[in-house]
DNA sequence: TAAACCACTTGCAAAATGCAAGCTATCTGA
DNA sequence: TCAGATAGCTTGCATTTTGCAAGTGGTTTA
């Protein structure tokens, strides 16, 4: 969704307004997950397909880098731009209304807990 | 989308993880919006059966309610909870951030500066 | 009392998501 | 060396969500 002329709220959410893209971005930035199967494997169960689409476009909107692991030819490594490390204060407003709202919040599979 | 047993974050995300309820709650939050017509009328141009749709998911997440106008009674005022109020500071940090990473951040139509 | 208004609802097309299976290149162990 | 195993996808298809336009039913205004 391409939000032109319009508020930077709007904009942020046309990029990250959607189910998976702060949750990939929530692995990569605070678990320091790095590949696919790394995230793959995350509680939420995102679908290999949506993931695959989802390391797209965050490239393509310069959240990710995609580089290939020199130890192991066949493994890609997803790393996280300036621009993505610049939305922990987002996803740690995100976590305290999370945290203050939803019950269960600190059982569990934490990923910023670790 | 259900989230349990999973991270805050993952949590904040089954409410408000969509392409619309922040739009929404940012016009009622921010630009003190209260009629459907006031909300259907924003820049990004939500249709009727979504916004309805969002207005009712609101309600039940408790991040809304809803009364009747006493001067005008077909019409319904929609109200911020204090749930809705603490989103404050994730819809500051989306701001800033998208303030930072989008160009045409500070023209047109931008409910913050009201 | 007819027209306008407000907040929807309905129908239908298009897009996004979810699930399972398959595919290709690389690597590992016998 | 060569049969699996592994990593990172792609494909096909069903389901769900979104988007657009038109219509509905009370309320109010002229």
């Amino acid at each position: 969704m391409k939000r032109k002329n319009c508020c930077p709220i709007a904009q942020a959410l046309g990029v990250l307004g959607d189910k998976w893209s702060l949750i990939v971005l929530r692995d990569v930035i605070f678990s320091k997950k790095r590949h696919f199967n790394d995230l793959l494997a995350s509680p939420e169960k995102i679908s290999t397909n949506i993931l695959s689409n989802r390391l797209k476009t965050l490239q393509q909107e310069s959240l990710l880098c995609c580089s290939v692991d020199l130890e192991n030819r066949r493994s890609k490594i997803y790393t996280p731009t300036e621009k993505a490390q610049d939305l922990v204060p987002v996803l740690v407003e995100l976590y305290k209304w999370g945290e203050k709202y939803n019950d269960r919040a600190d059982t569990a599979e934490n990923p910023m807990q670790e």
